[in-house]
DNA sequence: GAAGTAAGTTCCATTATAGAACTTATATTG
DNA sequence: CAATATAAGTTCTATAATGGAACTTACTTC
């Protein structure tokens, strides 16, 4: 059966996943931001299936996270780098790291680090709160619809179902 | 064909996708998130078949991102809630939402917003340095293995790519 | 002239998915 | 007391996606 598509939802996270939520998708972005562009090196690097990785080369330049970059003619040979919205993910990958460094580490194997081009310095990505600056706890969080009043945390928790459901309907 | 595993794989965001690199693990977390932690609840929400839920549900205890609670006896039904991991890997979604936000902003819905539970204030998930506190820029980041003394951002690269190559022919 | 390289494409067996129907154990309603 | 409802699955079937290997095309290099 096809793939459930996401790209309708009324949600940030639905939606993003529908290009994100795979298992390829982010490696191959991953490998692009470390310095990997061209179907060879993809293939071999992440050991991916080279009609899979066809498939995701052109759904992520279709997606506009990767543009193709023609490096050579005859014959025609392509890069593929990532574009403004491809870092954007990247970044999403970037959040990846603490919770992986925390749960998957393996004290055997070094991890791979993170550096700025500029300063050298090491570069840790941690998920704040863009006002505060501090770290974000989810226990402490809870959703609603965009433009209400903040009032008590269940009548929003209601009122957000609600408003989820009514859209749901509207899918169907 | 066996879909890859990544668990082995020298690398925090490979071995994290295992489980988060997938269109439902994700979704379901976030529900967890917001409030729901039924096999009803989610099954009706997010329309995921009833025999892919309960394999999501399985996968996600047993990785421990979820645990199960009894909350009834005869007959016994259970509740899925987040772990310590489950509530980190809610994290990596939030990281989402900003770029779901600015790529897939559709000004006819109202995306969903958070609070906190105790402030009552706007959330908005940024991700950041720890030590500068400085909004990430991707396009000036490169990797490298951990424990190296900091060079030149080529030289590094090389030995990156080095020890890269030597523990994925470990793998093989 | 033979082998190598880069970027795919084609083919196949195996798996996973979506969707619907069915099961089991209990509670509620008429 | 029979019929329906609820919750949490399980089983079944078709379609689709995956991994793996072999093949193609257009050059380059030995």
């Amino acid at each position: 059966m096809e793939r459930k598509k996401f790209s309708e939802a009324p949600c940030s996270i639905a939606r993003s996943l529908d290009v994100l939520g795979d298992w390829w998708n982010p490696l191959i972005i991953r490998e692009c931001l470390y310095g990997l562009h061209r179907f060879e090196d993809f293939q071999r690097w992440l050991g991916i299936g080279r009609n899979i990785l066809t498939r995701r080369l052109n759904l992520l330049v279709e997606q506009r996270l990767l543009e193709k970059r023609r490096y050579q003619d005859r014959p025609e040979r392509f890069e593929y780098h990532l574009t403004d919205k491809g870092y954007d993910a990247a970044l999403v990958l970037l959040a990846v790291m603490p919770f992986g460094e925390k749960w998957y580490f393996d004290e055997h194997r070094e991890p791979i680090l993170l550096y700025d081009r500029l300063s050298g310095k090491r570069v840790r990505p941690v998920v704040v709160d863009a006002e505060s600056g501090e770290a974000i706890d989810a226990r402490r969080l809870y959703a609603g619809p965009g433009r209400s009043f903040p009032d008590s945390t269940e009548v929003r928790k209601e009122r957000f179902r609600e408003y989820f459901s009514r859209h749901v309907d509207d899918e169907s």
